[in-house]
RNA sequence: GGGUGUUUAGCUCAGUCGGGAGAGCGUCGGCCUUACAAGCCGAAGGUCGCAGGUUCGACCCCUGCAACACCCACCA
């Protein structure tokens, strides 16, 4: 084994090794266990919040495998619709050319050569987190089995009435073109205008206070050309007697009416609203109410239409908004502007501000879906741990609208329906099936839609889609519903929503029984990690190092906003003034399970995963000394007489502490408990402690205590790399063969070895109380010597003050530790007629620890000390006093906790009569 | 407008049953101590966001408020 930890040589070998085996796959007859990953996009690239989750999932599928289980950890990628087709795009938009020019039939074949290019990008760099995925059968939504699946449930939905096609109005994204669905719509707020028209009055009315106009307000002057009426409030007594009236739309000159609706506000503007019925929601559904005219003024390219006045048409929305508002100034019906914030809504993939547009689309009839979805949240058969987010999803599926799954796009699955000439709708899974299915006759021209379903209808198929649904196979049998989904609370909605829903739809089941929701990764100033902000951190550059030229050159190129790039290249150079070091798969992983506390987001800071990387150092070097201490340089007999000392039953009882705790912690899905507790057992335990405890007995203990020693030291290593293996799992293989031999262990790999299971037998609290005593005293002297500046190599004396018998006995067991740990000259106990020489002083319990002043010790100096410890025990002392003197808490509280108060009472008082007494002591000196 | 989460040491965060708060990093002091200087030993550092309430007792339970973050929503 190398001196230090150099991650990098053990790291990539073995994972090839792992995958060639065939480990990863489900294996013996445990009972299944079954995690299904999020499919990442399958042109993409992994980010911090895919690491994060990866790691979270391979601790768990690991932990369950060594647990016996027959784990399934099944991997794929997601064709990812919009962001696929947008990427290729793009590069034909550098190549001078266009979709358009290609056609569809060589688009697509372009967008597939582009994924067969760049799909391994995102499994390799799985391979580099150490993912335990079972590689063979790796899946993508748009593979023929999956695709076949996506087909059988929409034709079922169709048949059943649940999938329907319509003229809606819709979210339409005009620099994509194409329908979205309510999600993929961000509403943002941004400054604007309130612009204040005036619409005079048809047929010479005029208002009640002699006005011949009302005046309406609008933050989008330009779809004032598609009004067609005037809303007030019913009981607004202003406008009472216009309702009924008309009024002249300027610029277009149609006479539309004023209506009367509750939907307007009365104290917003002046209480008129313009309603335009085909370009907002809102107008849309009065519009309904009202059996108003849809005036439809927008192109797909949200330029005006032939519908508009000539003088509007094929103007840009923007530039038509200009226009209009110019020409009513024009005409003196622009009555004031005034600023105002609104919400716009934008495209989450383009940007783009999306309008709502009337359109065919395909709708998915979600309330009886969703009904059956809340039920099984209701009812536990789907647990959300966070909890919380159990009333996220309730709220959200309550009011769930129906779903817009059709996209004008081609990269996706087709939709499986087909038109005649007559605009009738024929859905099956191909055309051959549909004519048969309708009974139409062989020469009727069909021509299927040319649309493709949105990539969250696809993904939502995703947990039995993967294991051969529609067919009934073994691994659907074996594996569905799944365990748990590791996901991030940004695709609630998205994804896990519409995955209940559409699983227990044809499968009868959930898809899996517990969601565990992490947090999102942000940079360290807890902003959301991003390639246009430039904070982003590729996992792999934590894993492998990068220099700070490279990493600004990174961060800095391909942006979509180039005039950032200054800002970020500045950012990047004082957050990462020496790039950023080689950290190591591993402590990346221990990195993220140590944050991965619930219900809250993670800041990453490179000061974690450094001193995460540092604990591995530490393990592997304690695996140095135990190798150093039990391999072919001494004598290996491992097998003979053992007389265990106090150290070898104190940290075996402690480990199984450890145990427990670490298989609560995966119960609960504590990831940074279980990484809290690995860390401390293992530095501040295995190393601090028993390692340094056992120095002594390889050195000068009996043959049966040496033996004890070895075989403790490699036995609770050996399990200790077990125990950490779902966390670390490339440093605990590369160790754990080395070490396991020597224990007769043969197996192949430590990933198949069963994971450390509780031990009562192991428990001893004996050892445990009576180590606490021997590390009080080691204390106690450690910190005189401390506080008084005294060097650690050169040897003190020490004296025991105030034992009882039992003291006397523990330190006659443990005189050697105690010597070597306190780097002490001798220990004895002071007998009880003899006066204690001046010396400094640590009360451990009843006794007293004395380190003799002379030629050692500061006067003064001890006295600072003393007067220190003083007053944080007249603190305690007279905190106690006031708690006891209450008199309803002793009546009130429970005896046990009076007791205890009061046994802590005289156990200050009396340390507090010792100190002073020493004080008194030193002070006459 | 509605909802959720967060607020604890200089920083990043734990804190289970209500019984006077912990870790890592950083800081200060001492050590090249035969696994590890990516280390060892010791120390300092807190009005648990604010105000009330319940309770013998509150970081913890209740109410209100504030700040920050996020989600949802039709105020033109």
């Amino acid at each position: 084994m190398e001196k230090s930890y150099q991650p990098r040589d053990i790291e990539q070998h073995l994972y090839e090794e792992w995958e060639a085996a065939g480990w990863f796959a489900p294996r013996g007859d445990g009972e299944p266990y079954c995690i299904m990953i999020p499919p990442p996009n399958v042109t993409g690239s992994l980010h911090m919040g895919h690491a994060f989750q990866d790691t979270l999932m391979d601790a768990l599928v690991r932990y369950q495998r060594m647990r016996g289980r027959r784990t399934l950890w099944q991997v794929g990628t997601d064709h990812a619709g919009i962001a696929t087709q947008m990427v290729v795009e793009r590069q034909l938009e550098r190549e001078q050319t266009s979709r358009a020019e290609l056609g569809r039939e060589a688009f697509v074949e372009r967008v597939w050569r582009w994924k067969e290019e760049s799909g391994g990008q995102i499994t390799n760099q799985l391979r580099r987190m150490g993912a335990s995925v079972d590689w063979s059968r790796e899946r993508f939504t748009m593979d023929e089995g999956f695709s076949r699946a996506v087909r059988e449930v929409f034709v079922r939905l169709f048949d059943e009435g649940l999938i329907y096609r319509g003229k809606r109005l819709v979210n339409w994204d005009p620099v994509l073109r194409t329908a979205l669905s309510d999600l993929e719509v961000e509403n943002v707020e941004e400054q604007g205008h309130l612009w204040h028209f005036r619409y005079p009055l048809a047929d010479g009315r005029r208002t009640a206070d002699g006005r011949d106009h009302l005046v309406v307000a609008t933050t989008r002057p330009e779809t004032m050309l598609g009004d067609t009426a005037v809303a007030v409030h019913p009981e607004d007594a202003r406008y009472a007697e216009l309702v009924g009236a008309f009024v002249e739309l300027p610029l277009v000159g149609r006479r539309i009416p004023v209506i009367a609706d509750d939907y307007v506000d009365p104290e917003f503007g002046t209480g008129c609203v313009k309603i335009t019925p085909a370009h907002d929601f809102n107008d849309h559904a009065m519009g309904q109410r009202h059996g108003l005219e849809l005036i439809n003024v927008l192109e797909a390219d949200a330029r005006l239409n032939e519908a508009v006045p000539e003088p509007y048409r094929g103007l840009d929305r923007y530039e038509a908004r200009r226009r209009v508002v110019a020409d009513l100034d024009a005409a003196g019906l622009l009555e004031r502007v005034d600023d105002h914030r609104l919400m716009v809504p934008r495209g989450d993939r383009s940007g783009a501000v999306v309008e709502p547009w009337l359109t065919d689309q395909w709708f998915v009839a979600m309330e009886g879906l969703a009904r059956e979805a809340i039920r099984a949240v209701e009812d536990g058969a789907v647990r959300f741990v966070p909890k919380q987010y159990e009333n996220l999803y309730f709220a959200w599926m309550r009011e769930i609208q129906d779903w817009c799954i059709s996209r004008q796009l081609w990269w996706g699955h087709r939709i499986p329906a087909w038109y005649d000439e007559t605009g009738g709708i024929y859905v099956g899974h191909d055309e051959a099936e549909v004519r048969a299915k309708y009974g139409l006759a062989p020469e009727l021209p069909l021509a299927q839609d040319p649309d493709v379903l949105e990539t969250w209808f696809s993904s939502a198929l995703w947990t039995f889609g993967t294991l051969g649904w529609p067919e009934d196979t073994e691994a659907l049998r074996s594996f569905h519903p799944t365990d748990v989904l590791v996901t991030g609370h940004d695709i609630i909605f998205f994804w896990v929503a519409r995955m209940i829903m559409m699983t227990l739809k044809f499968t009868g089941e959930v898809p899996f029984r517990t969601v565990y929701i992490h947090g999102l990764v942000r940079d360290a100033e807890g902003q959301k990690m991003s390639k246009s902000k430039g904070n982003g951190l590729d996992p792999l550059d934590l894993v492998e190092g990068i220099d700070l030229e490279a990493l600004v050159a990174k961060r800095t190129t391909g942006l979509m906003q180039p005039q950032l790039a200054a800002r970020i290249e500045k950012a990047t150079r004082r957050d990462f003034p020496e790039g950023i070091p080689a950290f190591g798969t591993d402590a990346l992983r221990f990195t993220f399970c140590a944050l991965a506390s619930t219900g809250r987001d993670v800041r990453f800071d490179l000061n974690r995963i450094a001193g995460y990387r540092n604990f591995c150092n530490k393990l592997w070097n304690a695996a140095n000394f135990v190798r150093m201490n039990t391999g072919s340089a001494g004598d290996a007999d491992l097998a003979g007489e053992t007389t265990p000392t106090l150290a070898d039953r104190w940290i075996r009882s402690r480990f199984q502490g450890l145990v427990r705790d670490v298989h609560f912690a995966y119960e609960t899905f504590r990831f940074d408990v279980m990484a809290q507790r690995l860390y401390d057992f293992v530095w501040h335990e295995y190393c601090d402690w028993y390692l340094e405890l056992t120095k002594p007995v390889l050195r000068e203990g009996t043959e049966g205590e040496r033996r004890a020693a070895r075989r403790t030291l490699l036995e609770v290593l050996e399990a200790i790399l077990r125990i950490a293996h779902p966390v670390i799992p490339f440093l605990t293989e590369a160790v754990w063969r080395e070490i396991a031999p020597l224990l007769g262990r043969s197996g192949p790999t430590i990933m198949l070895e069963p994971f450390p299971e509780t031990d009562e037998s192991a428990l001893d609290p004996d050892a445990e109380a009576e180590l606490d005593w021997v590390r009080g005293i080691i204390e106690g002297v450690r910190n005189i010597r401390g506080e008084m500046d005294l060097p650690t190599g050169r040897p003190i004396p020490a004296l025991l003050a105030g034992c009882d018998a039992t003291d006397r006995e523990r330190l006659e067991r443990n005189r050697t530790f105690l010597m070597q740990l306190a780097r002490l000259e001798h220990i004895e106990v002071l007998a009880e007629e003899t006066e204690a020489p001046p010396a400094a002083i640590q009360l451990v319990g009843a006794m007293r620890v004395l380190v003799p002043m002379a030629g050692l010790i500061d006067r003064d100096a001890e006295l600072a000390r003393l007067d220190k410890e003083l007053e944080r025990r007249r603190q305690d002392v007279a905190r106690l006093e006031k708690k006891l003197a209450n008199e309803s808490f002793v009546a009130k509280a429970p005896a046990e906790v009076v007791e205890k108060e009061r046994a802590k009472h005289d156990e200050a008082v009396d340390a507090l009569a010792k100190l002073v007494a020493q004080r008194e002591t030193i002070a006459s000196l």
